[in-house]
DNA sequence: TTGAAAGCGCTACCAT
DNA sequence: ATGGTAGCGCTTTCAA
């Protein structure tokens, strides 16, 4: 690796005067011939400035953090995709770290990335405890959070209107006639999740459906969770003949359920899938879903950040909500019961 | 942040003491006292020692670098995933680019983190071209390839054995009684994709079924690019009575198309596609697929690249090929011609 | 217009 | 057993 020394030894001026050349501002005042001879030295010897060398100088490194709690679950790919894209834009090196929904990982994270010296950090919760963002705003160290956020605790976050959404997922099902709709929540120490479960409960008890609390499923977020909650739930008596579920891989783990029950979507059972994929019309039977605009979730999130590291000031704190949309598919009808009436 | 500065002036020692305690191996001489002293001063000021000045001093940073096509596909993120916690327990950050399939792109990367001082680099690469690789080699600089590597160009990569899943996959059509089977293979300049391609035709030549170019399409690998194959292959006089499909997106959209064409799978047409997926037995039909073992893939990377970071002595270039499996699902059945015979 | 020197935070060597 | 010092590669003041 060529440093700067080389390059200043080659073209015959001080190392400042590299420095100079490289990054210096247009005005500053240095002989044509001088710029030449730096340039073509670098050039020559492929320079590339050592960026730890800079970013310990200007206390600034140029690179940002990302933690998500699952680098496959295509709801936060698309998120870190996007968020990649912009800041590779904006010259900014994102590093991309998997909590695996773990909290202490998720703290070593932020410690190690910290010490790494990036300038800021976007991160998707584990929400077991926050103690460690706590102490990251008091440190004024600027940071972002996307997907999930705090009743408890304010902070600059990018969120979807998880609560509306919900809320006329339930709504449409009571449209088609259900009056026993499950909700397969997810783990429910989540802000996100907590969201979906008012509006879910909000509907239920506006619209008056059934409010059991054995219509509610609370687990984790895999395939496994999905299949063995749909067993237990569709295994008692009454089951509900409508499914609210919270993620895509719960849900597919729904359908393997339904399907070894002998059970058909969405005759004997609608789903309602609270994430959209790129799968979600083909499947055996094309899935009705939520929509988040991850893309945009992901550059909103970037640009607040980005405005919170290009400013001294303390900008105050914002909480940004964007709209979810629902798409319908025919993993939806009206319960067979109704069918038969 | 506090430095080690505040904690030898908390600790009344030199900083150079507070190193030793803190990094030192144990056998160092130091008392009892001091040790205490130095730990109870970092503990209160929650020190952190910053990574970039040790790594600058030390010549190493414990990261890594990869980069992959693109983070939203499954493929590889999974990748991702597995080579993330493998690196995480050695004690290395990974840093995660997405090079989107643009060369440019890779290639920016390769150069800022190397200038960002990562330790190696795992890449999946564009390859459009490989001049920044040979550049690596020739400079000694530790890098492993991953899902993609080059005939012209030795260097160290875990592949899968692509050529055999094709050709297995072709002779499993041929055994229910395909003879024109299409192939929408994905972009030709990446070796992975004409190893497909050559265990295609040597199944196709060696099996005596139609060897003909109109059933071979190259494109990208994008829902829109098997969509539009797709339809254009079917559209023809005398199409394929099946599909072998080189990724995930691109099936998705060859299943579109052939939808909106009123075939169906595998009435009317059979697939197979390249990549597996958590969704693969629960679409329209369920999709018969070829399963690459990406966890083993990513920690034999990672585990060939650690090796080579370890040890100051050049390793020989290993070409580590995993094996793929075949799930038959019923996307695939006999043609319809066959059974109408 | 350019050179010299200091220092970011750390560790390793050389003292004592 | 501990302190001092140099230096990783860079930028930025201050001098000349």
């Amino acid at each position: 690796m060529a440093t700067i020394k080389d390059v200043a030894a080659l073209a015959k001026v001080h190392p400042s005067t590299v420095s100079r050349v490289l990054r210096g501002v247009e005005n500053i005042p240095i002989t044509e011939d001088t710029r030449k001879r730096v340039r073509a030295a670098a050039k020559s010897l492929n320079y590339q400035p050592d960026q730890r060398a800079r970013a310990l100088r200007l206390g600034k490194s140029n690179t940002i953090g990302l933690i998500i709690p699952d680098i496959s679950n295509p709801f936060f790919a698309d998120i870190a995709k996007s968020i990649e894209h912009d800041s590779f834009l904006a010259g900014y090196t994102l590093v991309v770290c998997a909590s695996n929904e773990n909290q202490e990982k998720e703290i070593d994270f932020v410690h190690d990335l910290i010490s790494r010296g990036i300038d800021g950090l976007i991160i998707a919760p584990v929400q077991d405890c926050h103690d460690h963002l706590i102490d990251l705003k008091k440190r004024d160290y600027p940071f972002v959070l996307i997907d999930r956020c705090f009743e408890e605790f304010e902070a600059n976050a990018v969120i979807s209107d998880n609560e509306a959404a919900a809320f006329d997922a339930v709504e449409y099902l009571k449209e088609l006639g259900h009056k026993r709709i499950g909700f397969l929540s997810g783990r429910s120490t989540i802000y996100t999740i907590r969201k979906r479960r008012q509006g879910y409960l909000n509907a239920v008890n506006l619209l008056h459906l059934d409010n059991d609390e054995e219509l509610i499923s609370r687990g984790g977020f895999t395939f496994e969770d999905g299949y063995v909650e749909t067993l237990a739930m569709l295994s008692r008596p009454n089951p509900p003949t409508a499914l609210l579920v919270s993620g895509n891989r719960i849900t597919f783990g729904a359908i393997k359920a339904i399907l070894e029950l002998g059970l058909s979507i969405p005759t004997d059972i609608s789903i309602i899938g609270f994430t959209d994929s790129i799968v979600s019309p083909y499947l055996i039977s094309p899935l009705t879903t939520i929509s988040h605009p991850l893309q945009q979730m992901g550059s909103r999130a970037f640009r607040l950040l980005l405005n919170n590291l290009d400013t001294k000031e303390k900008l105050p704190v914002s909480k940004i909500v964007v709209k979810t949309t629902m798409n319908v598919r025919n993993s939806t009808a009206s319960p067979r019961t109704a069918n038969v009436a």
